[in-house]
DNA sequence: CTGAAAGCGCTAACAG
DNA sequence: CTGTTAGCGCTTTCAG
């Protein structure tokens, strides 16, 4: 019953007969092509227009197969990171005129293996963020180009874009030490021990701070996650002045927590987060944070797909990197 | 030059030959048919995985056509509310087994236009917000189905989902009401007299409070429009005591100004923002909001393209709407 | 269980 | 300017 009313496909053979050519010079009328009068080929629109045709996506793109997709993985696509992620990389697509598929593995590991097993014939490249080993990685999308985003790549297999916060996150410690601190903490995202940790360890080595190890405590990185991070590390040691948080989103829920706290920021915690989100302007006080040019990142790694898809020289590895800096607003 | 590593598709035929078969057990192999022995079986996959094959898309669209691509529109994915109801329209999609192409129109009608030319060719169905007339979304769309969001279609060429935030409008001002608020005022979005202010004045009228004309403003509809606009009414009326903002986008930015202005949040003003967008608990204080359930937006739109798609019966346009309701949280 | 033939809808050659 | 002939890569008959 449902498909009863199957309205069988008008294919470009309806339509030369329908206007009593063939089927090449409804074809030429289609495509703008200079080779046709100019009556036939009103003819041959009208009648296209009157039965309601419309060319076929797939029998196209088997003649003249340049139709490259690129699918965008991203983990949660309400995360706002990833949607500025995701908006760099959509603009920077059509700018070349790529369609971009979009899957959002809603931060599954799970739903990050199913979008890997569909993924590679439904798409000629893939651009995003995954949290899988390569092995997962390559078994889905074998023969396609593959960038990944914020990870770095053990085999050439795949390009990855980096970013590289370690001066960032050097510039503040040094202002939150500039500024009087002395013990500064950090919450770190899960799973931990991260590279920001250890930018972050390295830089206040380097501004001759001691970081006990009990002022660096973990969360998830959500807003709640950073919200428990700062309350367990207050909880033990509430001398501390100061936090550097993984993320912004884990730094804003820091700013609520010490509001609960009854602390007030900057002036009894100073808070900087990372990342540099548009969100950060919005709450009070605004978020200073080491900031990474978040669109660039989606746009540098559709940027490199781009070229591997073409066959042209691809980015080295030294130019797939997106730096940080950091930005003062008000938290610090 | 450049193509000058052009690798030559591998085609079936390429697997068959290096496996000694013939190109249809290649793909019987391929797709798990029954009818195939065992051992030929692995050595078509072993032969397919040594040359790199991968299936065309098109060649396998154009045999087994039920690949239906929905296209999504979305005027600017960095502003929070498409991305709610992009990120329900995504997932709806995946659960039903659909690949969604997202186009970012920038808030810009030219681009606009320039996504209604392409689009029909690109896509089975679209889903999205558009602010052209509908001559132009038919135009691009012409025999495809076309589901407007947050639009009332004027034609039964399209369908729309409707918000109806009148009785979510009504209980908001009920609530300032019964807060002693009397002199209300409300920040519409630009371009304005919209149906919100309607909602807002019948409102309004319904509680017995009086709206001076000039308690309502407008801006553009992000935050630093719902700062100016604050901004104006307040330098006119400082006497207002409570707004209602065209969306929470706006009513952040009156949250700001507020601040500016050295006003307290909900004590001097109160502030009641409309969309329930999950941005509205980063801040401080926590936005009260006019609800709607975005995500479910997005995701009617899908089901509803869907419907049209398949040819089952669409739903009514009764059932095209998603309602809202106030979400008391501290802003009033 | 496997192969041969046919055709999906379209466009790029070549004729006329 | 227009029609004819091929063939893109794949899957579905239908024979063997």
């Amino acid at each position: 019953m449902s498909s009863s009313t199957e309205p069988r496909r008008v294919t470009i053979h309806d339509v030369a007969r329908s206007a009593g050519v063939s089927r090449q010079t409804v074809s030429r009328a289609l495509n703008d092509k200079a080779e046709i009068d100019g009556s036939t080929k009103q003819r041959v629109l009208d009648a296209a227009r009157a039965l309601g045709y419309r060319p076929s996506r797939f029998a196209r793109g088997l003649v003249r197969p340049d139709t490259t997709t690129i699918g965008l993985v991203v983990p949660d696509l309400l995360n706002p990171f990833f949607t500025e992620v995701a908006s760099g990389a959509l603009e920077a697509a059509r700018a070349r005129g790529r369609h971009v598929v979009v899957y959002d593995t809603t931060d599954d590991p799970a739903q990050e293996l199913a979008t890997l097993e569909v993924i590679g014939s439904q798409v000629d490249a893939v651009v995003g963020y995954f949290t899988r080993p390569e092995d997962d990685l390559d078994r889905g999308t074998a023969g396609i180009p593959v960038v990944l985003i914020g990870r770095e790549p053990r085999t050439p297999r795949f390009s990855g874009i980096a970013i590289d916060g370690e001066e960032g996150v050097r510039e503040a410690v040094a202002h939150l030490v500039s500024r009087g601190h002395r013990r500064i903490g950090m919450l770190d995202g899960q799973p931990e021990a991260t590279v920001r940790r250890q930018w972050f360890l390295r830089a206040a080595a380097e501004c001759g701070v001691r970081v006990h190890p009990g002022w660096v405590t973990a969360g998830a990185q959500t807003v709640d996650g950073g919200g428990s991070a700062l309350a367990t590390l207050l909880a033990a040691h509430p001398d501390v002045t100061a936090v550097f948080a993984f993320n912004d989103v884990m730094a804003i829920g820091a700013l609520r927590e010490a509001r609960r706290f009854g602390l007030r920021v900057p002036a009894d915690l100073a808070v900087i987060g990372f990342d540099g989100l548009a969100l950060g302007t919005l709450v009070d006080p605004e978020l200073s944070s080491v900031a990474i040019d978040t669109r660039a990142l989606g746009a540098l790694a559709v940027e490199q797909v781009e070229r591997l898809v073409t066959g042209a020289t691809p980015l080295p590895p030294g130019e797939l990197v997106v730096r940080a800096a950091l930005h003062l607003r008000e938290s610090a």
